[in-house]
DNA sequence: ATCTATGGCAAGCCGA
DNA sequence: TCGGCTTGCCAT
């Protein structure tokens, strides 16, 4: 004990994990502790046998009372591995006997908390888990109060394709120990393709009596909640309302097989939903974190309804059901990585209106009214339409929100309501731990990481980086035809995996692996050991790039599930040398990000120059993709060969444009495919805060852009073009067109008076508003330009005699310009005006 | 309550 | 008036 004791006191070996076991018989918990770490414990579950997991954090120095306790806890000593060090090291295991015997602590009440969680996991997964109608039960068998890993089918088209992809001996250059990566991608392969199982759930959403321009206070709960709408995935479909007798109507216009259902006092509404939530294992809603949930929590309590009929538990900053899920569904899309990956940023602001609208080409009924206003009937169907739209943005193309939680479920190692709820930066930090945890590795400290990358940077290129990134190629202006874009599969985790890139391989503790440099910067990569990210994020590479890739392209039964797959991937593996440069990430480590973009620029450069040698015209390019001019099949096929041979990374077609217009400015072009689609990258016509008309001209003069099939075509497009500007100036100058049109759409991201070095123009506006209405960080302000000041005004308090008109024709012709500078076309000789005096001529005419 | 990174552009603010 | 700086949005 002693001798244990000493090692737990000692801060450079120790280190400590938490993990939880449940006898569901005796209905006590066995806590582990592991992997001591100094200040901060984390509490966690092993997920090595696929059993549900929960973890809390906890401060080490309330555990200092445990040193002695022998009867409450035993002291082992346990060998792991420090990959830093690359060599065995002892550390000591606690085991508490009783932690229930613990008393007054902080430490006690999150034990006690995750033995609740516990509790309600094991209910849930008895309940659901076996249900053959929802064929969820793939992960898990309980069978006498334990659970253990339901055994992976192998699939014998997997392991097919797997094979043949196995033995393809240049996907392994670079790989130090093969057998163990090919391992790696089998493991991941078993995984990943399970069947996805579908899930039984419910939406709901509540309505509250409220008063003019309030939010209903969730603290207090002091209006009635009026209305309550279900949706149900087996097709339930329900709409609660509470009236009084005399008053009930026959609701008319409500869609097909709704259930109205009448209740004379609240009580009974709040009961009879919280019967319906109970039976389902999954509950969606919108915002019901923050809102429907404490607020009908808050509701009932009021009312004296006891706490056990509630299905809900409050968290810290969530709410969760006692029996199944909760995913709240604003959490999900207002997380970027969902927001841009999932749903390549079709929305904007994450309001479920505008989230619909994007998703589901369906909105909110009865725009800007006061819920007072509205009738029974038309209560009822805002209500059931708002639940109906939640449920459905789970449901949208084959429930394709559902199955990315599921599959990402799987990678992660994490709970759905965590993996709904909680950023992609989590997810990996939690693929690595397990990792980890796998190859029997201590977790290293931040301190640890910090001291190895402590003085050792090349410089970034601009002031506010740390390191320096990507590439961006100067574009060659003018209108090109037939360009091919080529670009680099996954070039980041691809450098990570061939370079073995890894914050313990990166500037590894071995003397020999010093001359193996890495190009541009101080930093040399270990060539003894395989490097724990680069396997992990190397194998899902190959997973995504070799295999589901393509699978998703092919039609098949398995489609669906395959291009579900390929997306969580891209999503994961695009974040993951984000990670290693976010100081928020446990993992933090520069010299490995830095070194990343390093050998990319150094792969997308020597590709330039191959290109080059071949008299191959590269007309723009930016971290991994390049714009090859008019190249013929066999220059293609030299280039991608010579990418791989020399750099060992997958160089393809990414698509073709019939003709592409660059500017001089990176990052901002058009171009048209084969098929007449046309691609705008960065251009203002197409940012979100420009006023609605621009962007709908804009649109149209892509239409008549997207016609364009030869160089002669042009000469007509001009045209067409130059009287649709005019048309637009025109009504600009006569002002008739409408405000909302007019409007420039911001985001606040920041409290109004956090605004102190300078003062935009939406800040303004913002302050304007802040007199009528509450603005929080997040909103869209929307406001115009007018001629007196301070220039700018909220929409919704502006007159369109206000409106400043000259500003409004700069702001379209430098949006304009974009594209038609490129095509010699001049905004001013489109009017038919000169240069200096056009505007003026015509704004007073 | 929430956070992967850097590169690059347009617009407007604000002090010299 | 000029130029540096802040801000927000987008590309990869």
């Amino acid at each position: 004990m002693n001798e244990n004791t000493q090692n737990y006191n000692n801060k450079e070996n120790l280190l400590l994990l938490v993990s939880a076991t449940y006898d569901g018989k005796k209905k006590t918990a066995i806590l582990k502790f592991y992997d001591v770490k100094i200040q901060k414990i984390i509490l966690w579950e092993d997920r090595t046998n696929h059993k549900p997991y929960c973890y809390s954090k906890l401060d080490l120095s309330n555990l200092d009372f445990l040193k002695d306790r022998d009867d409450l806890i035993k002291i082992e000593k346990v060998q792991k591995t420090d990959l830093l060090m690359d060599k065995k090291i002892y550390v000591s295991k606690i085991i508490v006997k009783d932690p229930l015997a613990i008393g007054g602590t902080q430490f006690n009440k999150s034990i006690r908390n995750i033995i609740k969680t516990w509790e309600s996991d094991i209910k849930y997964y008895e309940n659901y888990l076996y249900d053959n109608s929802l064929n969820i039960g793939k992960f898990y068998k309980i069978k006498d109060n334990t659970i253990t890993p339901h055994e992976f089918n192998e699939s014998n088209e997997i392991v097919a394709i797997l094979k043949n992809l196995l033995v393809e001996k240049h996907t392994y250059d670079g790989i130090i120990n093969n057998s163990q990566f090919k391992n790696k991608i089998l493991n991941w392969a078993k995984l990943l393709d399970q069947p996805i199982p579908k899930i039984k759930r419910l939406s709901f959403d509540i309505e509250v009596e409220s008063e003019i321009g309030r939010i209903p206070d969730v603290k207090t709960a002091l209006k009635k909640i009026t209305a309550i709408g279900f949706f149900g995935s087996d097709g339930f479909k329900q709409i609660s309302l509470l009236t009084e007798s005399n008053k009930r109507i026959k609701i008319n216009q409500m869609p097909k097989n709704v259930d109205v259902n009448y209740f004379d006092n609240e009580k009974d509404l709040i009961l009879d939903a919280f019967k319906i939530i109970e039976s389902y294992p999954f509950i969606i809603t919108f915002n019901g974190d923050n809102f429907d949930v404490p607020y009908l929590t808050k509701r009932a309590e009021n009312l004296n309804i006891e706490n056990n009929r509630s299905p809900f538990i409050a968290l810290r900053d969530s709410s969760t059901l006692k029996n199944g899920i909760h995913i709240d569904l604003y959490r999900t899309f207002s997380n970027r990585s969902y927001q841009i990956y999932a749903f390549n940023n079709k929305y904007t602001d994450f309001s479920l209106d505008s989230i619909s609208k994007a998703l589901l080409n369906k909105s909110k009924l009865y725009q800007n009214f006061n819920i007072n206003d509205l009738e029974l009937s038309q209560l009822a169907r805002y209500c059931f339409n708002d639940a109906e739209l939640t449920y459905e943005l789970t449901s949208f193309n084959d429930d394709l929100l559902m199955n990315l939680f599921v599959v990402i479920a799987r990678i992660a190692k994490m709970p759905i309501d965590d993996i709904s709820r909680i950023g992609v930066s989590q997810w990996i930090r939690n693929i690595l731990y397990y990792e980890h945890r796998q190859i029997n590795a201590i977790i290293p400290r931040r301190d640890e990481l910090e001291k190895r990358s402590a003085n050792v940077l090349s410089n970034a290129i601009n002031k506010d980086k740390k390191f320096r990134g990507g590439l961006v190629v100067d574009p060659i202006e003018g209108i090109h035809f037939n360009v091919v874009v080529m670009d680099f599969a996954s070039l980041y985790p691809s450098i990570i995996k061939i370079k073995n890139l890894s914050y313990e391989t990166v500037r590894c503790v071995h003397e020999e692996c010093k001359l193996n440099k890495i190009t541009e910067t101080n930093h040399w990569a270990c060539t003894k050991k395989n490097g724990l990210t680069s396997s992990i994020i190397g194998s899902l590479r190959d997973l995504r790039v070799n295999y589901y890739k393509h699978l998703a392209k092919v039609v098949s039964q398995k489609q669906q599930l395959y291009l579900t797959i390929s997306q969580a991937l891209k999503v994961i593996l695009n974040a993951s040398y984000g990670v290693m440069g976010a100081e928020i990430f446990p993992l933090y480590f520069l010299p490995a990000a830095e070194a990343t973009t390093a050998i990319g620029r150094y792969t997308i450069l020597e590709t330039i120059k191959k290109c080059k040698e071949n008299s191959i015209n590269v007309l723009y390019g930016d971290t991994d993709s390049l714009f090859l001019k008019n190249p013929n099949n066999e220059q293609i096929k030299f280039v991608i060969d010579s990418a791989k041979k020399e750099h060992n990374v997958d160089l393809e077609i990414d698509k073709i444009y019939r003709y592409v217009a660059l500017s001089n400015r990176k990052k901002n072009y058009f171009g048209v495919t084969k098929d007449g689609k046309v691609d705008v990258k960065g251009l203002t016509g197409k940012k979100s805060h420009t006023p609605r008309f621009i962007k709908t001209l804009f649109q149209e003069l892509l239409k008549i852009l997207s016609q364009i099939k030869s160089i002669n075509d042009f000469e007509n497009a001009k045209i067409q073009i130059s009287s649709k500007i005019s048309e637009c100036a025109k009504l600009v100058l006569s002002k008739k067109i409408s405000l909302n049109e007019l409007a420039f759409n911001v985001m606040i991201s920041k409290s109004t008076s956090e605004y102190v070095k300078t003062i935009p123009q939406h800040i303004r506006a913002a302050k304007l508003l802040e007199t009528v209405r509450e603005v929080k960080k997040g909103d869209i302000i929307s406001y115009v330009k007018i001629i007196s000041k301070p220039g700018v005004k909220p929409v919704e308090m502006a007159r369109n005699e206000e409106i400043d008109s000259n500003k409004y024709m700069e702001f379209m012709e430098s949006t304009l310009d974009q594209i038609i500078s490129s095509m010699n076309l001049d905004f001013d000789t489109m009017l038919g005006k000169p240069k200096q005096t056009g505007l003026d001529q015509f704004f007073w005419s």
